[in-house]
DNA sequence: GCCGTTTTCGGCCCGACTGTTTTCAGTCG
């Protein structure tokens, strides 16, 4: 059996070869390659394995051909004869310090050199010491500062492999609000913004990065470092400070000033891949791109001569390219669609028109979690959202505890329940009722049939199918489970249809081509699940459904009141998968909306 | 080794920091 390696794994693997190449003074261009190849594999929002067994590795941007093939011998037999071939003759215990933040090729070779390091199972460990002993400030090209760098440095590193978990999208987006907010109470703040991959609304999410533009940045640093729920301040400089909250998360706050504050969130809104790729077009029109603006190339290194811009709109036009909002900046297909004014036009939260995936507190005796709120709050909340309906997916009541008839006998009390809303929602004013729905989310038993007999699925208006049991499934298997599943004509939606759970548990593995298809063929909608810990269908699936013409619904997933205000980040998933108003179903008002369940 | 709006050959992102090798290499984001 061949190991399977995951990204990371795969990622330190390249950085390896690319180390490799760096000591025996290999092609320049050949080491930026394999770097590239690997922070594109650590950054890649899916499994490389997964790409792989889709024979799709070059999607990714930085892996061509040959490094293609070099991954397709390592998923295949767990090794590479190249890699070996380039790593012939240099100490294994030299990788293990490419971890170490300060320590990079070079470095890492002199040093196992120097002290003779040999196994990496203890070259840490081996290191440390030496440093400790003052070995290492004797070593030609070091000194005191560098050995206590080190020193600091392992400690940090045996630290940071403890903790640090990246934070999912709706928890980090939440502090950083509430920092925004609090910023925006100065009086010397301009403009506030989010950088880096919480801008662009990535799944999980390191660092949080917040810019301001002011005319006085001093004033706003001492504001920045009076924030209430400030642990310890790790840095403050002129241009910026580096606090830790209470709750252990760091934040980083940079200052710019309003003319150019257009080019520094550019910058660091990122992606890294997007950002080389524009500054790479930029050259070709004969400027050069950075954090302070754009410098036509004539003028060598005259920082007089740089372009300022308060807009990023600007900056982009400028180019010749249309604003690119930053859910898309990924390199991957949009700085070409806004050169040729291609880009989509990408759905809005207000598009929403319903929720399709509530749990409320209606005593359905499940087996699952039961949600807190009632039916009446669940649409007075939905109201105020300005939906036009609420859909009821509560789990099915529990198959072992029930007899089938016992069944029927709640799901009829359930729709009794929902029509008496839908009675009296019609007699208060409004011009457009709110609509109440009575759906179900069935559990797909592991055979692929439902979780209720056929009788209750005649009282549903619709019917969300989910996977709760039975994950470790082959793909084959898995596929057919749910396209069975999906078979029923009341069954609309497949639940959170990859089973993630981001920082827990990866997916099940299915065969997307099928499903796809499937979808297409028969009329059914793909979840994007909104729940923080799920988002799921991941962005990359949500792109290639829209490629296909899939069509999706956006789900809350509520179990509270307070859950209905998750959609954002269902839309934000939504969005980085490149979808429009008209690949998301529960867009539609509900006029036609009600068409497609064949109601009345 | 990657990649394509002046290229399938011949280019390849930018700026800052740091320690130490007094003029720059290594590392990082």
């Amino acid at each position: 059996m061949v190991k399977e390696f995951t990204n990371k794994e795969i990622a330190k693997i390249l950085k390896a070869v690319a180390a490799a190449y760096e000591v025996k003074k290999g092609d320049k261009f050949k080491i930026m390659a394999y770097d590239r190849a690997s922070t594109s594999v650590e950054h890649a929002t899916s499994e490389i394995k997964d790409l792989w067994d889709d024979g799709k590795l070059n999607e990714l941007p930085g892996i061509g051909a040959a490094i293609a093939s070099h991954l397709d011998e390592l998923f295949r037999t767990g090794r590479v004869r190249h890699f070996e071939e380039v790593m012939k003759g240099l100490p294994p215990a030299m990788f293990e310090f490419l971890s170490i933040p300060g320590i990079g090729a070079k470095t890492a070779y002199k040093l196992c050199q120097k002290l003779k390091i040999k196994n990496p199972k203890t070259a840490l460990k081996e290191l440390e010491r030496a440093a400790k002993l003052g070995k290492i400030r004797i070593i030609e090209g070091f000194g005191e500062e560098s050995e206590k760098k080190i020193l600091e440095a392992i400690e940090a590193f045996k630290k940071g492999q403890i903790k640090e978990r990246r934070m999912v999208l709706p928890y980090a987006d939440t502090i950083a609000q509430e920092i925004v907010s609090y910023l925006l109470n100065c009086k010397a703040v301009k403009r506030v913004d989010t950088l880096g991959s919480l801008k662009r609304m990535v799944s999980t999410i390191g660092d949080i990065d917040i810019a301001v533009a002011t005319e006085s940045p001093q004033e706003v640093i001492d504001w920045f470092l009076k924030y209430p729920k400030i642990k310890k301040v790790i840095e403050k400089g002129p241009t910026g400070a580096s606090i830790l909250l209470e709750n252990g998360r760091q934040v980083d706050l940079r200052i710019g000033k309003p003319e150019a504050y257009g080019a520094m969130l550019q910058y660091f809104i990122g992606s890294k891949h997007h950002n080389i790729h524009l500054r790479e077009l930029a050259l070709k029109k004969g400027f050069s791109l950075s954090e302070y603006g754009i410098r036509p190339l004539k003028f060598k290194k005259d920082k007089q001569k740089i372009l300022e811009f308060e807009k990023e709109e600007d900056f982009y036009h400028f180019l010749g390219l249309d604003w690119i909002p930053p859910e898309l900046r990924e390199d991957s297909g949009e700085i070409e669609a806004a050169l040729n004014h291609t880009l989509p036009n990408l759905l809005k939260i207000d598009d929403i028109k319903g929720d399709l995936h509530i749990h409320s507190n209606f005593p359905i005796e499940t087996s699952h979690d039961q949600g807190t709120a009632s039916m009446e709050e669940v649409i007075r909340k939905g109201e105020e959202l300005g939906y036009e309906y609420i859909g009821f997916t509560e789990h099915n009541p529990s198959i072992s505890k029930h007899k089938p008839k016992e069944i029927i006998e709640i799901l009829k009390r359930k729709k009794e329940e929902i029509d008496k809303i839908n009675y009296s929602n019609e007699k208060r004013v409004r011009n457009i009722p709110i609509k109440a729905l009575n759906g179900l989310e069935i559990d797909i038993k592991p055979n692929g049939t439902l979780g209720i007999p056929e009788e209750g699925l005649k009282l549903l208006d619709y019917a969300i199918v989910s996977v709760h049991t039975s994950f470790k499934m082959n793909r084959e298997e898995m596929t057919k489970r749910i396209l069975s599943a999906l078979e029923h004509s009341k069954v609309k939606i497949l639940g959170h249809p990859t089973g993630r759970k981001l920082n827990e548990r990866e997916g099940y593995e299915l065969d997307w081509e099928k499903v796809f298809d499937f979808c297409l063929k028969k009329g059914k909608w793909l979840e994007i699940n909104a729940w923080p810990d799920r988002l799921d269908l991941p962005d990359v699936l949500v792109r290639e459904a829209v490629k296909r013409k899939v069509k999706m619904v956006i789900c809350t997933d509520s179990h509270s009141l307070e859950h209905l205000n998750l959609m954002r980040y269902g839309v934000a998933v939504a969005r980085r998968g490149w979808a429009e108003k008209n690949d998301i179903i529960n867009t539609l008002p509900y006029k036609e909306f009600k068409k497609l369940l064949n109601l009345g």
